[in-house]
DNA sequence: CGCAGCCTTGAGCAGTATCAAAGTCGGTGG
DNA sequence: CCACCGACTTTGATACTGCTCAAGGCTGCG
């Protein structure tokens, strides 16, 4: 693949989250390739050669655990880079990247990164403020998922989820829902069932919309 | 506190991990600062004006969670760097750094360090790729706490103190091992008692020997 | 129409947390 | 030197959360 001269001028943007709202035009922007849904982008083991910006879809970022259960680490959305950790540490992915709906994203070459970094002191900054910034964030993950209940999580993840659907309906499996939320498929149902009792969410099929946004802001936070 | 320009010197390798089994010499090096048990080196909310590097000693970074109960994030020991998440994110701290037992720590300043950064291109490398592969090890350490049950995380947490301890016996208090594993007071002592009855570990009052390292290993992997 | 893949519900169980109480150890002051 | 105090550790009993297994329902698609 060869690397998005558009997108490797904006990767500073990008970074720094700038970039979320911005809608590229396509006139101007071609993106390198398209994904349908349940594509995988990079798996385990492989070995980056660049990063991807997402130009429009959604993205898990999945840790396979003990016998096939899946742990999604993160959901990456359009606007955001996806495989710079595992192509800046020089290790392979210790992770899988798998699309969660039909999805475009450009690609970035790793020289051309690096060498866009050598040259761009604001640029490095960037990069290591946002890593850094990430590890702090993934202290606190760590901390939630040692500590809270399943339904403060549950509440959580459906906070989370509304950021990235960016207010729409959440439409995601249930499966994928209890590996964003670390438990089991049944557990989540239940607790879904519960809110929509309690009039925190409706459900609509599998799509759920936020009705009380702050009553489950109170429940993930609660003891 | 002044930056010890000694260890500024040697950020690279002890970055890099290289650094670890190096004793440096008293004698060129005078430690900036000496912390008895239970002090605290930084706290959650304060600004981060440099690094910290254990000369000597262990340092718990904990995580404050719901009615006081804690999280150890990490365990850093001798020959790490402390702090560096927080002062190159420009945030302030979001966890507490507290002495497990007494420590002297070197400290470097921040602007030396940020200098240092960018007159050294390598150095800048390494710092990207640390904290690169610490994101990466994150999203390992988030899986094993969503999924993973507590014999499990208590098997990887004395197979993590053994390095952490350099094969001497484990001495932690068992509040402090139960907030590393992310569980209660009481379970992890009825599992070291299990380990014990099963032959895996040998216990003197408070202090843990590892006996059978390998069935360790299989219990913090098996499902 | 029927199949496959999700989603939902129920019942029962295992693993952990919580609460309460007793035991241990090291240090301190009389 | 001894007895006591306080903090930490251990044990027991009980409750509950969340998991697993099993079965049935729904939906979209060939």
């Amino acid at each position: 693949m060869v690397t998005c001269s558009h997108c490797l001028s904006e990767i500073e943007k990008i970074l720094s989250g700038a970039h979320n709202a911005i809608v590229l035009d396509p006139h101007i922007h071609n993106k390198n390739s398209e994904y349908k849904k349940g594509e995988i982008l990079f798996s385990e083991g492989g070995i980056p050669r660049g990063v991807f910006y997402i130009h429009s879809g959604l993205i898990k970022i999945i840790k396979s655990g003990n016998e096939g259960k899946e742990q999604i680490i993160e959901i990456a959305k359009t606007g955001d880079l996806v495989g710079f950790r595992a192509m800046l540490s020089d290790k392979t992915y210790n992770v899988d990247g798998v699309m969660l709906e039909d999805t475009s994203v450009c690609y970035i070459q790793k020289s051309d990164f690096m060498q866009e970094i050598n040259l761009n002191e604001q640029l490095r900054n960037t990069v290591i403020r946002v890593l850094s910034k990430e590890l702090q964030d993934r202290a606190d993950l760590l901390t939630t998922m040692a500590q809270k209940t399943v339904r403060q999580r549950s509440a959580l993840a459906l906070i989370l989820l509304d950021d990235i659907y960016k207010g729409n309906p959440i439409n995601l499996s249930r499966d994928d829902l209890a590996n964003y939320v670390g438990t089991a498929t049944e557990t989540v149902i239940r607790l879904l069932r519960e809110f929509k009792k309690d009039g925190l969410v409706g459900i609509q099929g599998r799509k759920i919309t936020i009705l009380e946004m702050n009553r489950l802001i109170e429940i993930s936070k609660l003891i």
